[in-house]
RNA sequence: UGCCCAAUGGUGUAAUUGGCAACACGACUGACUCUGGAUCAGUAAAGUCCAGGUUCGAACCCUGGUUGGGCAACCA
């Protein structure tokens, strides 16, 4: 029996917008009672932490409400696009978890976007303009002023389809003439300004080589697809909506073209605009991060500070916590600007029920039990995750000589300070109580060794263990440790909102290479090239999930290899010590 | 001098569709802790952009404004 109280609180969470959407269409049966979406990349970059906000939704929606999502991508303009990114794509869909159903490409529509087209210009409804790119900007007006006709807008359709042959057929140079929708050059709509549908390239394209010379315009081939595919749901990002009324347009053309219906029934895709994912620190434009990446500013498309999903694993940010995330902030009509503390408390909760706890001292310096054997050793039981029983327990030894964090020490401590200081006492986490009796320092000042005494009766587990001190600290043997590379990676831009300061200083005059220089963070990475770390993580492999005791967590980076450790850190844990000083 | 969209604590998202403004993050207390983590308990923080209107009742509907965003690529 289920307490009725409880299933009351289970059925709370409301419905996003479109989802609201999706079930009020179900129930007027439109498209007979079925959902399909799609997920529409252009293969000309990587994947970013957006596309994961839009991927979510389209594979989310088609699974909560039992239909397909497929994959499609919208290769139109062959300049840009390469298999390099299809496959990049491919993958990270598929780390975040989700598969698509079909695998399509809108370069696979070309035949009938072409006899589309064709039809278009037999029914006076395309014509080609031989004018140049200039010139038909200028006759479209403003968005405050109406568009003018173009001379060539009535000319015979007979001599527009023999045109529209020779763009495709190699003949006509680029830029030379485009296929226009004839529509309205005085509608306040820009998009219905006799919109270009073809345009000429002649860079072959990465699947269908060189057959066409005409490709088609995103406008011309993406309600299109999404028709020819069955898509119910077209789910994109705010700024298109103003292309609805094309996208509408063109389907019923399409439809009626096709003797497949009219623009009354049900049997068509919808466009649905949800808000884009803005964040705080983080700067998302593919194009700007493509010169981070050609300017070398990071290490590539998958350096663990870029926002990129490739970024994001290698920075060690998990699918599950990505998704907690995206759950997080939700999916409105609203152009919000979340904050990465969002980002970052829902990766933590991830980790925190999944990593194992780790020993590794980040800034080490030597700690000496003076009255522990020398050349002895002790196995300690180290617990794999206090959050999860199941998770079990490995060893960690212990020496008289160990790595500490330089932070754990200080001479002359403040009150409150519950690490190594001259006279007071501390847990060595797994191990003993020790009462720190003093350090020695270099000709500079610093310290170089800290000295403690250990109490034999407190060994963890022991009775005598339960006293009670104050602090807990970490450690690991000098005799039986890995060194390892740490990289501390933070925040790429020291201003809260990139995207606007970038226009800002280049308003300024500063070129977009330079004002990037100014924006980053200087402390974004941090080497720690000689770090110690237990001889648990001998083993680790790349993307495996650690969380260094009292310092963050870590994955391993795909530098690593079982003879040069490298850890990069994911994120700090949070540290409240820090906040009080 | 256009068209379209939006506005709820610091941030983001809710509000049974017209009925006590709630949740999360963040902040701050305190408890607990062999991680200054986690956990637990609690506090502060918006009266819903503004002005009118409809209504017994408005965050929600209407009118007018304000502010912000989008739209003038042979990009998607």
């Amino acid at each position: 029996m289920t307490n009725p109280e409880e299933e009351k609180v289970t059925e709370k969470k409301s419905l996003n917008f479109i989802e609201a959407k999706v079930e009020e269409d179900l129930a007027n049966g439109k498209n007979g009672g079925r959902v399909q979406t799609r997920f529409p990349p252009e293969p000309n970059g990587y994947l970013h932490i957006g596309h994961a906000k839009a991927i979510c939704l389209d594979f989310g929606i088609a699974e909560k409400y039992g239909g397909v999502c497929n994959l499609r991508f919208d290769d139109t303009n062959p300049t840009k696009e390469n298999m390099e990114y299809v496959d990049a794509i491919k993958e990270d869909i598929q780390w975040l978890g989700y598969q698509w159903g079909n695998e399509y490409y809108a370069s696979d529509y070309f035949p009938q976007l072409w006899d589309f087209a064709i039809a278009l210009i037999k029914r006076g409804k395309a014509y080609i303009d031989e004018q140049s790119s200039d010139e038909i900007a200028a006759q479209k007006g403003t968005p405050t002023q109406p568009g003018v006709d173009s001379p060539f807008r009535n000319r015979p359709i007979e001599e527009s389809l023999d045109l529209f042959n020779k763009m495709n057929s190699g003949q006509i140079g680029e830029g030379k003439m485009v296929l226009r929708a004839k529509i309205d050059m005085a509608s306040p709509n820009m998009h219905f300004r006799d919109p270009i549908i073809y345009r000429v390239v002649d860079t072959p394209h990465h699947r269908t080589g060189t057959t066409w010379h005409a490709y088609p315009m995103y406008d011309f081939a993406h309600g299109q697809s999404d028709y020819f595919e069955g898509v119910t749901h077209s789910l994109c990002t705010l700024e298109f909506v103003v292309h609805r009324p094309v996208y509408d347009l063109f389907v019923d053309w399409l439809k009626e073209i096709r003797g497949e219906g009219d623009s009354m029934d049900d049997n068509r895709p919808r466009q649905t605009e949800f808000n884009k994912l803005n964040l705080n620190y983080i700067l998302l434009s593919k194009r700007n991060l493509l010169v981070l990446v050609n300017e070398g500013l990071v290490s590539g498309w998958d350096d663990p500070r870029m926002p990129t999903i490739c970024g994001f694993r290698r920075r060690g940010y998990t699918p599950s916590g990505i998704h907690k995330f995206i759950d997080k902030i939700g999916y409105t009509t609203y152009d919000a600007l979340n904050d990465f503390a969002l980002m970052e408390s829902a990766i933590r909760e991830d980790l925190n029920a999944t990593a194992t706890r780790v020993a590794a001292v980040v800034n080490p310096v030597k700690l000496i039990v003076a009255n522990y054997p020398e050349g002895q050793i002790e196995e300690m039981e180290a617990i794999n995750n206090p959050e999860d029983e199941t998770a079990g327990s490995h060893k960690i030894a212990f020496s008289r000589e160990l790595w500490m964090e330089k932070e754990d020490f200080m001479e002359d401590a403040p009150k409150k300070y519950f690490r190594m200081t001259p006279g007071n006492e501390v847990r060595l986490k797994n191990a003993y109580i020790v009462k720190c009796t003093g350090c020695k320092k270099d000709e500079n000042g610093d310290v170089v060794e800290v000295y403690a005494e250990y109490d034999p009766e407190t060994k963890s587990g022991m009775p005598g263990a339960n006293r009670k001190v104050k602090g807990t600290i970490h450690w690991v043997s000098c005799v039986r440790c890995i060194e390892a590379e740490v990289r501390m990676y933070d925040r790429l831009w020291k201003v809260e909102n990139p995207r606007d300061e970038l226009a800002r200083l280049q308003g300024e005059g500063k070129t977009l290479l330079d004002a990037m220089k100014e924006m980053m963070n200087p402390d974004s990475l941090e080497l720690r090239p000689v770090c110690y770390v237990e001889e648990y993580l001998a083993a680790a492999k790349p993307l495996d999930h650690f969380q260094f005791q009292r310092i963050g967590y870590f994955t391993v980076d795909k530098d690593s290899t079982p003879d040069h450790l490298v850890f990069n850190r994911t994120v700090a844990l949070k540290d409240t010590w820090a906040k009080a000083l």
